[in-house]
DNA sequence: CAGTTTGTTTTGCT
DNA sequence: CAGCAAAACAAACT
């Protein structure tokens, strides 16, 4: 039976599973009527297609049609409704179904992709798919060492779905600075960081339907550390330039550079 | 009320 | 041309 769904922005890969989940309600329904004031998209051809399937990979959202697929990217301000409208706001994409119901997505990034999904996406480095593979991640991890721990959880060829949130609640879980450099981190730590990207995903996934997720965060916005209760550090860090919270006490700055003081010191003579 | 940002692509500079 | 920085997008939150 149909249900309507209502979606602040939070789209990070968790919330794009949600929204997928929701979605699949109009599977197999037929398009009736398509609009929208997002350019590239021949929403004359929508009409008449049946949704084929509703697929996720990371951050975007797919859906399968006959002739070609659409993809949703919700950016950072994203939003959708789900058999109900956004009063006073134009759609990127509205669909309408044939045996009722409507699907509507606001401030997003919609695509029309016409090669086949299966040629396209490469399922197995989305974190949260079955088909999630973690040592190809460990592979793609080695082969960038220089890579930091903060921008290393954001490439989306790597982790796909894992965002900034993510990202400073899997390294403070693991206590992991995110400065710390790939080739420093000992190769049971970069394990656990892989399945944790996975693995926190979920909890994710799991916090936000029940409307707790704020409330777990221990590192992400939070000013004081829940471990050991001195002030936590913010900045921009990394390539990514993205908002890094983390514990300088109780997340360990893996560093092959770094040698004791006394060697240090031997050297400077 | 001004400032900030859960993300990505595009533009443009050095 | 590579490499990087800034802009653009725009809404909800602090």
């Amino acid at each position: 039976m149909a249900f309507s769904a209502a979606e602040a922005a939070m789209p990070e890969g968790p919330s794009i599973v949600i929204l997928k989940e929701a979605a699949r309600q109009f599977e197999g329904r037929t398009i009736a009527a398509a609009s929208g004031n997002s350019g590239g998209i021949d929403f004359a051809a929508l009409p008449g297609q049946p949704l084929l399937a509703v697929r996720s990979w990371g951050k975007h959202l797919l859906l399968e049609l006959p002739l070609f697929s659409l993809r949703i990217h919700l950016l950072m301000f994203g939003s959708y409704r789900i058999n109900e409208r956004k009063p006073d706001a134009v759609p990127r994409l509205a669909l309408r179904f044939a045996e009722g119901g409507e699907l509507n997505f606001y401030t997003c990034s919609v695509r029309q992709i016409a090669e086949a999904l299966d040629t396209v996406y490469d399922w197995r480095v989305d974190v949260m798919a079955d088909a999630w593979e973690p040592r190809l991640a460990l592979r793609q991890l080695r082969a960038k060492p220089q890579m930091l721990a903060c921008d290393a959880l954001l490439d989306q060829n790597i982790f796909s779905g894992v965002g900034n949130i993510i990202k400073n609640e899997v390294l403070f879980r693991l206590r992991i600075h995110p400065l710390s450099k790939v080739k420093d981190i000992p190769a049971t730590k970069l394990r656990e960081l892989v399945k944790q990207a996975r693995q926190y995903s979920f909890e994710f996934k799991q916090w936000k339907q029940a409307s707790v997720l704020k409330q777990h965060w221990l590192a992400h916005t939070r000013r004081i550390c829940p471990r050991c209760r001195i002030p936590l550090q913010k900045a921009h860090l990394g390539l990514t330039r993205r908002r890094s919270f983390w514990c300088e006490r109780c997340q360990k700055r893996y560093d092959s550079a770094a040698r004791p003081a006394s060697v240090a010191n031997e050297r400077k003579q």
